[in-house]
Formats: C-alpha cells, structure tokens, sequence
DNA sequence: TCTGGGGTCCTAGGACCC
DNA sequence: TCTGGGGTCCTAGGACCC
C-alpha cells in the first residue's frame, strides 16, 4: 500500500461488443452478444443493453438467444480488431508511464509513480478524466472505466465501483472505508467456491472477512489463498506492476460441434492442435518439456494426462506423438467433446544436445539396466534419427516408444505409455537392433 | 441448443534423494 | 530392523481470472 494513488487500472467497457457497436453504426443502442454462435458457443462480451435482459459471460449463447429480444445481435469474434483498437489503447497508457501491465486484452495496470505526474488526488483525477477523453476518441467511441489507488487490488476494485465509463479514486487512508462494505467476491481470488466457504461461515463482506483470525482463514481455504486474503482484507497490498512476464504455458483446446469417437478424427485434432501449440512456440522461440492432454468426455467430466520428457520440444509432430500416446491411455467410450493439447515447462530455446545433461541427471535417478551401456560410440556426426514419441521395436526389449534422444544416444520407454521412469532403457543411437515400429493400434476405443 | 478458450497459481500425494 | 524429516520433481486436479 502506497502513500499516494499512484496505481492505475483500466477496464475497457464491453469491449469485444463495443468494438462491433463502433465499426457497426446500425448496432448502436440495440443489445449485442458477441461468442460463439454455435450450438456449444458461449458468450464473450455482452453489450450494456444485452446485459439489461440478463445476457453475460460465460453464459451459453443458447441461452442468451433465448432471453434476448429479437433484433439482438449475435456475433462472432473478430480478435484482429479487437487487438488492433487494445494496441491503440496500451499504447496511449505506455505514454503515461513506462510501467504498463496489460491483464488482458481489455485490461492493464499503469504505475502513475513511474512517470512524471502529480499523484495528489486532483492530479490523478484529472489525468483520468484527461485518459478517457482522449482514448474515446482515438478508439472511435470505445469507454473504459478507471479505478486510481494505492495498490492493484484498490486500483482495480475502484474501476468496478462505477460503470461503464466510471471514475473512482480511493485517496491513501480511505482504503478500509471502501473495502469493508463491498462483498467478498469483490476481490481478486474469490470465486465461487471461496465465497461460498465463507459464506458457511457467515462471511459475507470484506468486513467480515477482517475479523476473521488468520489460522482461521488459513485453515478454511488453504494457506496461500488464507494468508492473501488476510492481507487484501486489509488493503495490504505491495504487489509490483510487472511490464512483461514469460509465459509460462502454451495451449489450445477445441470443442466440437458433436462428441468426437472416431479414432481417425480424433487423431486429426490432435496434429491441428500440436500444430497450433508448436508454431506459436517456435513463432515465440521457446520450447517445453511438460506435453499435456486434455479431455473433455460427452458427460463434460474433465481429466488432464501429461507426460514430461527429458529434453524441451517446440515441434508439431513431437508434441503430437506424446499427445497421441497419452490419449490411448484414456477411456474415450461415449465420445469426446474436447481435446486441448499443451505445453509447459518452458524455457528459451537452447542450441545443443541438452539431452545429453538431462540423460545424465535421469541416469542418477533412474534404475538403469543391467546390461551395460553401449560405449560411447567413435566421434563423428552422428544421424539422429529418433524423435520424442516415435514407435521403436528392439529384440531384447520388445515394443516402446522413444522418450528422449541426443547425439548419441535414445532413451526408449518399453512396455506402453504409462511405464514409470524406472523402466527406461538407454541405447545407443546407432544401435542396430533398435528399429522404427508401426504404432500400436491405440485407436481402438477403450472401455473403463 | 446447457456449460469457450486462453491462461495462472496452488495443493496433495508419491517417488526419490540426502 | 527402527524410525525421520526436508527438499525436489512429477502428475492430477481444482479454483480462479479475463
């Protein structure tokens, strides 16, 4: 917590339905939807006048359709012009401060500290009142809503006080004020199932929740989640605002029209998923090791399968072996409705043979086999031929898949996808009895 | 025609190490 | 031959955010 309202957050109203409303003139004044327009779409952004019928997010467009007045609008995205009109608005901010933290398309925080601005109260307000003037107009119409405190959280609470194209300024020692009345899902990291824990527990407010012990609040929803709520409750707050941060994940997940049961289709997804996630890791110049598989069953219970490989992958076919191999592993009777397809675990992509180190940590973790180690073959360039995921077949071994390989040498699991890291073999690359295989015929729809 | 898609962070158990 | 605890890595799931 500061000792002036130094931080900024802004909050695009309706954006995604804004933007439309703005490029749209005929859709100005009416109710608009903007989501998925398919049978399982769900909405994006309602406008304020769809809001007034009960559209919101997250809510299945089918429903929207059916609380909604005729002449509603229902769009689907147009994420370009949405970036375009965001990279407009991040770019005035940026000219307010160096210290620009974009939550999300339609969202940042500005720490006004960071530049060079009067941080009394008048001051911030009139910078506000200033910011949303001008970005109305260099949108074409589109508002946003600001909230100016002394921390993120004030910040960001005060831009929810007062919308669509609101103000709030919570001056430094008004932040208890401000905050004891509101309810607790007002802040960040309550949802619906913490609110509904407190609730048990007759906490409602923030104020409520400032009463309640620390071991108290620890104990009902967990340490971290306790000890941060402990602290918000009473406006303490120091978290930095953070200009860019590495991702830490990449994904990409599709709901299908219709539950998916075809082994063939099913297979096809996978390769446009890994496809998706491995360009936008090579596009980003990074690579991961953790590959995750996501399913959704037609019943929508949701179960996540990953597998972390020795070395870090950023290519489609790779990351679609391991997804393939970790889907065979799981029940797909009844049909799918989801398949998402990750990768985590990143790290800049890196030149060399980095197998070669994770081989020797796994080596003194791992129970290798008896049989010695092929000695290391004569120096040379060496064909590595093996890829993460591809089927092999060895004589002594039988049926496995390739986990890890480097120069000189691969490192095959046998014995199925689920095989523990105890039973891996180390070969040589160039061993002559390990062969490619023709994958297993996983595709079979599996029952239990 | 119920329930998207992209993420982050936390927890908990088991394996394994020291 | 009786009993540990801390730390890290991996996996799976859940809550939450926009």
């Amino acid at each position: 917590m500061r000792r002036e309202p130094s931080i900024m957050h802004l909050d695009l109203d309706a954006f995604f339905a804004a933007v439309e409303q703005r490029d749209k003139p005929s859709l100005r004044g009416r109710p608009v939807v903007v989501g998925g327009t398919g049978g399982r779409g769900v909405v994006s952004t309602a406008s304020y006048e769809a809001r007034a019928f009960g559209a919101r997010s997250a809510m299945p467009t089918a429903e929207a359709r059916r609380i909604c007045p005729p002449g509603t609008a229902f769009l689907g995205p147009r994420f370009a012009a949405y970036k375009r009109t965001s990279d407009v608005v991040m770019t005035m901010l940026r000219e307010l401060s160096p210290l620009v933290e974009p939550v999300s398309i339609d969202e940042a925080y500005v720490d006004l500290a960071a530049g060079d601005h009067d941080l009394s109260v008048a001051g911030v307000t009139a910078l506000a009142e200033d910011l949303k003037a001008r970005l109305a107009v260099a949108t074409g119409g589109v508002t946003g809503s600001v909230g100016i405190g002394t921390s993120k959280s004030l910040a960001k609470i005060g831009s929810e006080l007062d919308k669509p194209d609101g103000l709030t300024v919570v001056p430094a020692g008004s932040e208890l004020d401000v905050l004891h009345p509101l309810p607790v899902r007002s802040l960040g990291g309550v949802g619906p199932a913490t609110a509904e824990r407190l609730a048990q527990v007759k906490v409602k407010t923030v104020g409520d929740l400032h009463r309640m012990t620390l071991v108290d609040l620890t104990t009902l929803v967990g340490q971290a989640h306790g000890a941060g709520l402990y602290r918000l409750a009473r406006a303490d707050d120091d978290r930095p605002v953070i200009t860019d941060r590495e991702a830490k994940s990449v994904s990409a997940e599709e709901t299908f029209a219709r539950d998916l049961t075809d082994p063939a289709r099913l297979t096809a997804e996978i390769d446009a998923l890994a496809e998706r996630v491995g360009s936008r890791l090579q596009r980003s110049g990074t690579s991961g090791r953790t590959v995750t598989l996501k399913v959704r069953r037609y019943d929508f219970t949701t179960l996540t399968r990953s597998l972390t490989l020795p070395q870090p992958v950023d290519d489609p076919r790779q990351i679609a072996e391991v997804a393939r191999r970790l889907l065979a592993a799981v029940d797909r009777s009844g049909g799918l409705r989801l398949l998402g397809v990750g990768v985590s675990g990143l790290s800049p992509y890196a030149q060399g043979d980095l197998f070669a180190e994770a081989v020797e940590q796994a080596e003194e973790t791992t129970e290798l086999p008896a049989e010695p180690v092929p000695a290391d073959p004569a120096p040379g360039p060496a064909v590595v031929a093996w890829y993460p995921g591809q089927d092999v077949v060895h004589p002594d071994h039988g049926a496995g898949w390739v986990w890890g390989s480097g120069l000189n040498r691969v490192t095959v699991r046998f014995e199925g996808p689920r095989t523990p890291p105890g039973r891996v073999r180390t070969l040589a690359a160039d061993d002559p009895d390990l062969q490619p295989a023709d994958p297993p015929d996983w595709t079979t729809p599996v029952g239990g």
